[in-house]
Order: structure tokens, then C-alpha cells, then sequence
DNA sequence: TAATCAAAGGTCAGTAAAAGTCAAATTTTG
DNA sequence: CAAAATTTGACTTTTACTGACCTTTGATTA
């Protein structure tokens, strides 16, 4: 395997990891830990972990310096976040129509997915269920389904 | 015999052995192995792996570089079908999850398709709807999601 | 306080390791 | 024989890796 790609892993990990989205390394401890030379940590920041990617890099040099990786929350995202949390504990069938319209006219969502959110709460599914409960249900797969999107 | 053939059949041998239809070579390494010139690799691929063909190839130049066959299905549409036939009146959780996880691993669905259906079929949304209605339920999303990315 | 030192991280250019391209030469096929 | 398919290798482009040298920062010392 190559260094660039475990490089990429053990960072990702991290990010994972990390409750904020967020990894903070020494650059040469990790490099260290690693096996590799310090100056391929900033290669592989510089070629995977760019902006364009969705990461912002911050650093200090010095004694106790440090490189900090940050996922960024692309703005889709915390659009379709918002969008989320207006969402109540019900909603009703012509509701969800034009949520899910409006996001996909916004872009936040792609076609395939408004067609997938669609079916999940088509008629069809919801014969399966009791009257009573198809606002909330309705209400709870709207927003899994955002949210996964944002994952 | 010629050269091309034998690559060709090299190639289709691997991704027989393969159980997700993917061979992944190292062009100078394979020319080697079989003893012809590495861009002979490419004219073979680019003659006989087409997309055409039902081929997809992948690269990556540079140290540790690889070239990746994958067979696609172009049927996908019957086989999401002889899927969605396949499912009954009730899905079980597990069952489900297998099912979503194997339809992403034959390319039938997107990696967003994906994580939208586990998303409409996950604990949260469950929680909304009397336990009785929960296998039936789960199918119905299923298939109706499926369907929703056939037509 | 000013000068100095040590501990980080940053940069860049050079080398190597792949894969890609293309056109000329050769072989196969109809 | 003529056209199509195959084979070859010289040259290009991309990606990965390394080390020497540079800059920034914080701490210590005269």
C-alpha cells in the first residue's frame, strides 16, 4: 500500500473519530509514528486534503506547533440542516410534496434523491401503516433521509 | 496464439476469480507477466474493454499506480427488478440491510441510494410506527424505492 | 529588553515510478 | 492485394517521495 494512501487513512480515521470533524497533528511525531519523512505529510494535505475536497488546514509552527485538519460543513449542508429542524414531529402528505420540490429546485438534494424520498412515503408504503401514524412517520423518513444526505 | 488474445483472456480469467467482476493490475508488472510490451495493455483494453463492452477501467499514474477492469451490468434495470420481485410482503431488518449492501456492491444502486434507503428503513423512522407493521413496512419501502430508480 | 536558541512547520526542486499517447512497422484477414 | 488489426517503442504526463534549506514561534539568557 502506498505511504500517501495510509497517510490519507490515519487522517481520515481521525476524522472520524473526532466528535467535530476535526484532527490535530504534530507533523513530525505523526511522521514519526508513520514511518515517513515529515515534508510527505504537507504532499498528501496539499493533494487530498484541499478546500476543493472540503478541508480546511490550519497551522502553527514553533514550539508546540501544530497542523489541524477540519472537515468544512459544506453550505448545502447546513441548508439542508435548517431545512431539518423545521421539520416537526408530523407532517402531512401535500407538506412533504413541496419540501421535498423546494429542495430539489435548491439543489440541495439531487434528482435520484427526490425521487427516492418520494417513493418512501408514496401511497404505497403507507397503506402498510395505520392512519394515525403516517404524519410522524412521514415527518421521521423525511428527515433521516436529509440527514443521511449530509453524512 | 496472439498477444491480445492472451490478455484478454488473462484479464477475463481474473475477473472471473473476482467475486465483485473487478481484476486490478499494475500495467509494467502484467507486461511483464505475460511477456509483451506495457502500452499493449491499453490498446487490449481500449479494443476490448470498452464501455461499450460493458467495461469500466480506472487509473492512477505515478508510484504505486494500478489499472482496475470492472464489468458492469448494463441490465440494471431487470435485475433491480428480479430484485424487488425477489422480496416478499415482509423484510426483516437484517435481511434488508444484506439486500441494500448487495445491490450496492453490483453498481445497481449509488452510494447516496443507498445510504437513503438504510436511512428510510433505520431505527428512528421505525420507532414512528407500531412493531406488527415493521416488517411489512420495510418492504414496502424497499421495493417502492427500487422501483422509484427504475423508472 | 534585546539577542539568541531551539523547536516546530513550510517550500521547492529534483528523482523515481507509474500509466498514457501516438504513429510507424508488422501481421492477419477477407 | 488491400484493409483492418496488432505490435512496438519513443516520448509525455501524472503522481509519489525525499532531503536540503527556509521561516515562524516561543523560551531563555545576557
Amino acid at each position: 500500500m502506498k505511504m500517501s494512501d495510509i497517510i490519507t487513512a490515519h487522517i481520515l480515521n481521525m476524522l472520524e473519530q473526532s466528535e467535530y470533524d476535526t484532527a490535530e497533528i504534530q507533523r513530525n511525531e505523526f511522521a514519526a509514528l508513520i514511518g515517513c519523512v515529515p515534508s510527505q505529510i504537507n504532499y498528501v494535505l496539499s493533494s487530498r486534503f484541499t478546500p476543493e475536497h472540503g478541508y480546511v488546514i490550519e497551522s502553527r509552527r514553533g514550539g508546540g506547533g501544530y497542523i489541524r485538519i477540519s472537515r468544512v460543513r459544506l453550505d448545502k449542508s447546513s441548508a439542508l440542516m435548517h431545512i431539518i429542524n423545521s421539520v416537526g414531529n408530523e407532517l402531512d402528505s401535500s407538506t412533504a410534496r413541496i419540501l421535498i420540490e423546494n429542495s430539489r429546485q435548491a439543489e440541495l438534494i439531487s434528482k435520484e434523491a427526490a425521487e427516492l424520498m418520494q417513493a418512501a412515503i408514496s401511497s404505497p408504503v403507507l397503506h402498510e401503516i395505520p392512519p394515525i401514524f403516517k404524519d410522524s412517520f412521514r415527518a421521521a423518513v423525511v428527515k433521516q433521509m436529509l440527514l443521511a444526505l449530509i453524512n
